[in-house]
DNA sequence: GTCTATACACAGATAGAC
DNA sequence: GTCTATCTGTGTATAGAC
């Protein structure tokens, strides 16, 4: 009967997903979440039997979605250097694409009281990492490819933030900093580095 | 009178700052403010006129500490790499130490909605960021100054996070990723890149 | 399966005594 | 300058009608 409900809880995360990405779990109440489907708090409970549960439903839906489609497009067997590009234009484009991606990614990041992300982390976000790391292995003579998985997590996940949040840090403007431009920044910066050879 | 109140709000910040870093500023309330500090709510209220008030001195005070300190260290005419190395160990250092400054950063930059971050963001971080921006001109031959330098900023802090934070992804023990390895790993990688040349 | 109505704890904030 | 006491709104969650 619902006015456009489709099914029931996969329909109720859809919308409820972008509102805890943008505000984050303390930032949003289950009133706003009601209301954001278009029921009331009580209709929320009758499906989630609590704002935690609604909320690391919501996460683990958007991580295990992005998890696969990274292992989709790396499980070829190309060289070193070509999964590199390959995987850090995914990523870019992936970060920049869907807002709520990476705007709970960093809301996990910070979620180190409550232990409910936990598990969630290491569920999902160390599968991801650990696709990350296999890159990594391949230079293990000059880095440690635990570090080196970090330092590019780092890179294309901080550009994304620059680049879509409101942070105008950049005095010249920049319109055009769109996934290849820093895709391309990236990968060069990560082949060639600083100096000039 | 006050038990072990010194003066009055630089006090007050000092024992409220930690607790705005860890839960942010929806995670806590004002008499968890209060507590910490060891009064009621009334009395911080006749210290700042609001939460908002309170938080955002708190975080400025610290944003403000470091800027000033990023600059000390720089304002020396070094030649531009030794400068990178110094920033990047300096960086790497402030964020593992201190790690209030590095959960304010992150806060404070998925504060999109309220707009009480945007001024302190670009009276405080920007200056930070036009130091390291700085750095970056030295290299605008190869790279964009703007994207180098969100390059660096993204590799520090993230390396940061996923040091101390719960993060435990890497399976390998690496208990000894402590500011001067990381800070090596960064420098190594930006000077040279991942090639073999 | 969704509603109305509501319980009850806690939020930010203020008044006025001391 | 800090307190007690309290106002008012909002928080999560539930009971029970439909």
């Amino acid at each position: 009967m619902s006015k456009n409900l489709k099914k029931g809880r996969p329909d109720i995360l859809d919308r409820v997903t972008p509102l805890f990405a943008r505000l984050g779990y303390n930032g949003v109440s289950m009133r706003d979440l009601a209301s954001a489907v278009g029921v009331t708090p009580a209709a929320l409970y009758y499906h989630f039997k609590s704002k935690d549960e609604l909320y690391t439903q919501a996460i683990s839906r958007v991580f295990e979605q992005k998890t696969s489609a990274a292992k989709a497009i790396m499980n070829d067997e190309q060289e070193p250097g070509e999964k590199l590009q390959i995987f850090i234009a995914w990523f870019v484009r992936a970060l920049n694409k869907d807002k709520d991606f990476r705007k709970l990614l960093q809301w996990a990041m910070l979620d180190t009281d409550s232990k409910r992300l936990k598990k969630l982390t290491k569920n999902t976000f160390q599968d991801l990492f650990g696709t990350i790391k296999n890159i990594g292995e391949s230079f293990r003579q000059q880095y440690d490819p635990h570090l080196l998985a970090v330092s590019i997590i780092g890179l294309v996940l901080y550009h994304a933030e620059s680049s879509v949040t409101q942070q105008k840090l950049s005095s010249e403007k920049l319109g055009q900093d769109n996934a290849e431009t820093i895709a391309r920044h990236i990968t060069a910066l990560l082949e060639n580095g600083l100096l000039t050879h």
